[in-house]
DNA sequence: TTTTGAGTTGTTCGA
DNA sequence: GTCGAACAACTCAAA
């Protein structure tokens, strides 16, 4: 009997450098299939900003499988029993994925793998989501890292990654098709037409990650460095959400950084190639952590934080939420967000240290919001991400690592640029106000057209008060345990 | 087992 | 305006 694989994609919406394609399509007939089954992640189901982004990356998949000579059988419903019911159907004798690492799909995947190799199907999963397989990462003492440096010294004294495999060059459909669905049944987008922004900013799918990975490659690697920490700049790669929806993948991205500076060794670069790889590696390290600390999507990873006196506020939250807070550098992101369904990655820092010591609201309350509105949303690194800000994870910065608004905004934004962008109504206010409107004469005030608490908030907290109070607040769940 | 060096991203105060 | 020290103590990773 010739052989037929059901390939089931999942993070992993590419052609290039994906093993589990690769796998099927070396072996004979490849049926694709997209399963649609949120529920299975309770309670991470990809939020607003990821569906959108999803339906059109399906979409793009979709095409190209076609193209290729095997369309995309796309379903809803429960996994095992969808795939179950499809190899049934196009007579399968394998079934492929390429791994995901989250707890409860690790999970989730194990049992599919056991019931569908008890149905008579040979089952193969791949790596195509990480450099390395977080599992065989480990210090001497064969222990999980818990610290960024040591971990990014051990991946660079490992080989490198492997060598990204070439895309199909054309696909073999089985005798018998599946049924299907057209990607719009899936319900992905917004029935409010919110997204008029984000569709002008992104590009989801295959090409158009590899298109934005060019540009970024374009340009002198140099200044990255320096670059990367200016939202007014667009200095970052700006790959996040390809990377995460797998359009492209982290070995594609990894060589063509070391291709583009010559194919030195990435243990023997310095300066900006390797500050970028670098974040490739912070990338790996979140998949690392939640991996190994499942409970850490919604608990500390430092267990004396869970003590930690949150404060109960719906009405700051809500002003965080919507970018009303009266700090221009934090409401200019909060907006961006909205806006993009992207923030630049400094600025996170900004709004989550406000969020989580300012307004002592718990980082879960702000990882939810960000999981919902980021069209990068992924579980590993925003976990990571918040909790670092939290100062509960798993880095042992001190407690007293607090940023000022202010100052954050003056320094990484000097000319306002990027607060003129996302908060228009301050747009007229010089660069030496407008980081702090309130301190403004009144005189410029009412020349920028300004009027405090009616056009723009007056700030909803005294940043030196909050700052204090975070500090007691910290020291406290530090003696007291 | 014990020891030692080190830890993404900061702020404020006082000289 | 600029600079260095203080902000505290802990945990991790490796020797």
């Amino acid at each position: 009997m010739p052989a037929t694989t059901i390939v089931w994609f999942r993070h992993d919406l590419r052609l290039d450098d994906n093993p589990a394609l690769a796998a099927a399509a070396a072996r004979g007939a490849v049926v694709p299939v997209y399963i649609w089954a949120p529920d299975e992640e309770a309670p991470w189901e990809p939020g607003a900003a990821a569906r959108w982004w999803l339906h059109g990356s399906l979409g793009k998949l979709a095409a190209a499988l076609a193209k290729a000579g095997a369309p995309l059988v796309i379903r809803r419903g429960g996994s095992l029993a969808t795939l179950r019911e499809i190899a049934a159907a196009v007579g399968a004798t394998h079934v492929t994925w390429n791994r995901r690492y989250e707890p409860a799909v690790v999970q989730r995947d194990t049992a599919i793998k056991q019931a569908l190799a008890a149905d008579g199907l040979t089952v193969e999963s791949f790596n195509g989501g990480l450099l390395y397989e977080p599992a065989h990462v480990a210090t001497k003492e064969g222990k999980p890292y818990q610290v960024f440096t040591p971990f990014w010294r051990a991946l660079l004294a490992r080989d490198e990654p492997a060598a990204p495999v070439a895309a199909p060059r054309k696909l073999v459909p089985p005798p018998k098709q599946a049924a299907g669905l057209d990607v719009a049944d899936l319900g992905l987008l917004p029935t409010i037409p919110w997204a008029g922004t984000m569709q002008k900013t992104w590009s989801p799918g295959e090409a158009g990650a590899r298109k934005r990975l060019d540009a970024f490659l374009e340009r002198p690697l140099t200044n990255y460095g320096t670059d990367r920490d200016r939202p007014d700049h667009a200095g970052t790669s700006g790959l996040s959400a390809h990377l995460h929806c797998g359009e492209i993948s982290p070995r594609r991205v990894w060589h063509a950084v070391r291709d583009a500076v010559g194919g030195k060794p990435a243990a023997k670069l310095a300066g900006s190639p390797e500050v970028y790889l670098r974040e490739l590696g912070w990338r790996e390290f979140a998949g690392h952590l939640l991996f190994h600390f499942p409970h850490t999507a919604a608990a500390p990873l430092r267990a004396d934080y869970a003590k930690f006196p949150w404060a109960h506020d719906p009405v700051g939250l809500r002003a965080w939420q919507r970018g009303r807070t009266g700090f221009p550098i934090v409401d200019a992101g909060m907006r961006q967000l909205w806006a993009t369904g992207w923030m630049h990655n400094r600025v996170r820092m900004i709004v989550a240290s406000f969020l989580v010591k300012d307004l002592r609201v718990s980082w879960l309350e702000g990882a939810r919001w960000f999981w919902d509105t980021l069209v990068d949303a992924d579980l590993a690194a925003n976990t990571l991400g918040w909790q670092w800000a939290a100062g509960c994870g798993a880095d042992a910065a001190p407690y007293f690592r607090i940023f000022n608004p202010t100052t954050q905004g003056e320094k990484f934004d000097p000319d306002g640029t990027y607060v003129r962008t996302w908060v228009p109504e301050l747009a007229k206010l010089p660069a030496g106000d407008i980081h702090q409107p309130a301190a403004a004469a009144a005189s410029v005030l009412s020349k920028a057209g300004v009027s405090l608490g009616r056009d723009y908030p007056e700030p909803i907290v005294d940043h030196a008060a909050a700052r204090k109070r975070a500090l007691e607040a910290l020291k406290a769940v530090s003696k007291g345990k």
